[in-house]
DNA sequence: TTTCAACACGAAAACGTTTGCGCTAATGTT
DNA sequence: AACATTAGCGCAAACGTTTTCGTGTTGAAA
């Protein structure tokens, strides 16, 4: 078992310098032609690699950008993950991931795990509990000490850094368009609570197409699922929920589901009260993973991009960290979102 | 924007030597009382961490966990990375991640990259590529230089290290046998093509249940599917491999598909054939991913743990990691699959 | 022969820690 | 009063790099 060889090591076994070798093998023309060749020889035999760790500490940058994000068991998060990782590899950095799970604590945990010279970045979707909570210290601290951050999908107006997120009311609104001009006229939402800021832009989406059509909301049509986090009987009551939605508006002839779970939720009820889909109601969720894809029927759905979604990401903070010049200028990327239609709709 | 304060800068604020910093904020004795106190209030004040990439420098050990997966956009994957962070970090590691993207270069590369210094070990799943072309020089040499590696799910044989495996064979045995047990009497087998160990164990775990019920196997009932790498088209010509499946076997009655997506596009076909499930024909597929569940009629599937498998990986590496003694003893950790009995089995 | 570049290399500092050891001054022991 | 102990602190090395600035040797020009 031979260790790593260092350039000490090198130094010794070649009876040169430290700095000998590290010019020769950076092939500064300091080194003789003879030197050089005798030094890289050496090097390749016994497979040279620099010390990263010790490069990080001298540069003072480690080129590895740290993901927080609350659940990795999630279509949509893996996707945005690939999506970072395709370009900060490309680009010589690495990823670094931490799971929130949801929660506050385990975010600043992990923020602060990273933040002690681990990373030169931060590329984030904030935890739900956070958000409710409204306590963003953690991020303000982190950007103040010169880390910046990239938000996606979950953000919030109160930090200033690069956000990307998508067009959550326009694309919301295509939906509901979609599904009015189907002939859908009693279109239910099945959504979260607001303080999910994505959740409460979808809504307003929905009733601003609603308005647009001269369509006048209900809200009795409105379902605002309280989102026990991921118990095990979550998927019982999220079921009765959306069955007492179907049952106090018999004449339900649309759904649009703010995320896939709602949606497929939706099909069962739909299923079990003997609706045809799409020719008794139509159904569009939002997200497009996997399961939209492989339900029958297939589902519609407002696809995300998840992948455009880390890759512009990845290129925000990579690009701020290797500008020059240190003027703060925040960018909110808006990745367009597009409707996928399949079998659920007419 | 004040950058993360250093030992030298209380230091030099305080006028005292580093070393006196250093050992007050270690609750040395050597400190005074005094100075002690002043160094902890001030160094309170100034939220100074530690920074991470100069301990690791100096410790030579980083307290990184680097994780090689062929793909993240997948559940089980997903679920195993949850599992080795969740220990990971429950035991002051961090978790760093790569994608191989199933191909033996990017597998290389990024191992390279992670090898010099950023992590202490790898807790990895082969790529296809590189089972097909059975080069595993990078994994050994990685061993060779004192870099443990814990191997998951799609292990071999050719290298001693600690693996993390599901009993492959005695789950598809369960499941086969389930099946045989319900009434199947053409059971066709959707399977991978031989190079993957796993699909290979599972096709052989077919074949000995067949065995143990007296049942002979038939070439036709076997299908071992080209995978065309992720290519758009792969999920058609998937389809239609099945379709001949059924088509050449009028009496099929069961199906044993070795994952998620075969055993759901085995579903599409017999609704296409206006085959009733599970009246008129059982089905059950292998991981349990989202699918399974979420399919109507939902999947019987064979469970695999994923989360699992991540944390008794992770458990094995840190334990390795932090083991005294520098004995190789190699374990071979084997997690119990679970048939899931859902709706496509009767 | 002296002077001066050019050449080839080495010493040392720096990044931020931890830690063994040595030093000084004060205190305690005979 | 002479000596030993100890508390309290600083020096310096080490981890593995890169890079600036010397420095000694050579060969050629004067």
């Amino acid at each position: 078992m031979k260790r790593k060889v260092t350039l000490k090591q090198i130094a010794k076994e070649l009876d040169v310098s430290i700095s000998t070798v590290s010019k020769a093998l950076r092939n500064s023309k300091e080194i003789s032609e003879d030197t050089r060749q005798k030094v890289q020889a050496f090097a390749k035999l016994y497979n040279y690699r620099p010390n990263n760790i010790a490069l990080s500490l001298k540069n003072r940058k480690t080129k590895t950008i740290g993901i927080i994000i609350p659940e990795i068991v999630h279509h949509f998060f893996s996707k945005v993950i690939r999506g970072i990782e395709l370009v900060a590899n490309k680009r010589g950095y690495n990823v670094i991931v931490g799971l929130s799970n949801e929660s506050f604590d385990k975010e600043v945990i992990n923020m602060e795990m990273l933040a002690n010279g681990s990373i030169d970045g931060f590329i984030l979707s904030i935890s739900k509990e956070t958000l409710q909570q409204q306590d963003y210290h953690h991020f303000i601290e982190t950007i103040n000490q010169g880390m910046p951050i990239v938000m996606f999908d979950r953000v919030v107006d109160a930090i200033n850094c690069d956000k990307v997120i998508v067009d959550d009311l326009e694309g919301a609104k295509k939906a509901v368009s979609k599904l009015i001009s189907s002939g859908c006229e009693n279109i239910g939402i099945i959504t979260t609570r607001d303080y999910v800021s994505v959740g409460k832009l979808r809504t307003q989406g929905y009733l601003e197409a609603l308005e647009e059509h001269k369509m006048n909301p209900k809200a009795s049509l409105i379902l605002k699922v309280v989102d026990q986090l991921l118990s095990e009987d979550h998927l019982d009551s999220l079921e009765k929920e959306v069955e007492s939605l179907f049952k106090r508006n018999k004449n339900l002839d649309g759904i649009f589901a703010v995320n896939e779970l709602y949606a497929l939720t939706a099909m069962k009820v739909a299923r079990k009260m003997h609706l045809r889909i799409p020719e008794d109601i139509q159904i569009i969720g939002f997200t497009d993973g996997v399961l939209s894809k492989h339900a029958v029927p297939s589902l519609t759905t407002v696809s995300q991009h998840g992948q455009k979604i880390g890759e512009k990401a990845a290129e925000l903070l990579i690009n701020n960290l290797e500008r020059e010049d240190e003027e703060d200028v925040y960018e909110t990327v808006i990745i367009e979102t597009e409707l996928i239609e399949r079998e659920s709709t007419k």
